[in-house]
DNA sequence: AAGCCAGTTCACTTTTTGGTGAACTAAAAA
DNA sequence: TTTTTAGTTCACCAAAAAGTGAACTGGCTT
């Protein structure tokens, strides 16, 4: 038999798991990062994570490959067994981040796409789109220099 | 009779509707955005998007007073007409542009719960939680900042 | 080679979502 | 006052998403 989680931990599974639903994750999947983040080691296997939120075989299954897929999570195994112990790969959150940043960045193309279809009946529209298109190549450019920044203000803090 | 849509305009609508439906949007909100930025008076009136998205009334009621609340369509009224001409309120879209990226930092708080939560049986993950934090507190401070840079920018272009 | 372990696959069920149509309402017009 | 216009509400329906359970697979163990 598993450990039983506290009640504190299952709040926050909870809460990290419709956090992600709302962001169009699938219900499962958010709870499983919320599980393999509140766990102390940080790490389930596949029957602990069917323990844990009480779920079906399949259903553990189908989420863990999706989310190898986009490399949310890993596994390993150790010596001499033979099940997969899955974990977070919260050490790229870097390259998380990124793709959260370059994302809101994404529907530019969209809006130049609306510019060349655009007549000029409406200057001041086209003119916002046009501003917005310009701000998101603009922050385009600053998103590698946050993180540049960030860590320089890590290694000589109050710079 | 309304005036047809282009093809390359039902184009545009239906990949912005896409987009903004893989974004957790549903799916009418999403082509009401496209619809609105297509047109080249950028509005419409109710009948309007009944007759260019193929939809019921009660589809379009809905998803407008949705997207209305959340600030994303108003309307206005021509003199000696009663209905409403709906458009996109894309004159703020710095206001939408800093939206999403607070949404970013937003998880920071769960995060924080999780590392208040967590044993320190492996330090390095509790890091990791760590340092994302101390980034999305980073990112935070300079999400204005990336606003009045740009504003500089634009007033002295090549500074 | 027989059985087991750790997961996978797939047909099916349940739940949620998105949308329809008809009846309704409030304000303006006739 | 009755009708029309412009939209709203709500009970209902269809489709899509999410999850279940049972049968299956492929590598290890005995």
């Amino acid at each position: 038999m598993t450990q039983q989680l506290t009640e504190q931990q299952k709040e926050l599974i909870e809460k990290i798991g419709v956090f992600h639903e709302q962001n169009g994750m699938q219900p499962l999947m958010g709870r499983i990062l919320g599980l393999l983040l509140v766990l102390d080691d940080a790490e389930a296997t596949f029957d602990e994570i069917i323990d844990y939120l009480k779920v079906s075989k399949s259903a553990v299954s189908t989420a863990l490959n999706f989310m190898q897929i986009k490399k949310q999570v890993a596994y390993r195994t150790k010596p001499g067994e033979r099940k997969r112990y899955f974990y977070l790969t919260i050490k790229h959150w870097e390259r998380d981040v990124e793709k959260e940043l370059l994302h809101i960045v994404e529907i530019k193309n969209l809006f130049k796409d609306v510019i060349a279809v655009r007549g000029d009946k409406k200057p001041e529209v086209n003119q916002s789109i046009h501003e917005l298109c310009l701000f998101l190549e603009y922050l385009n450019t600053r998103i590698p220099v946050l993180f540049e920044n960030f860590k320089k203000m890590l290694n000589k803090p109050q710079g």
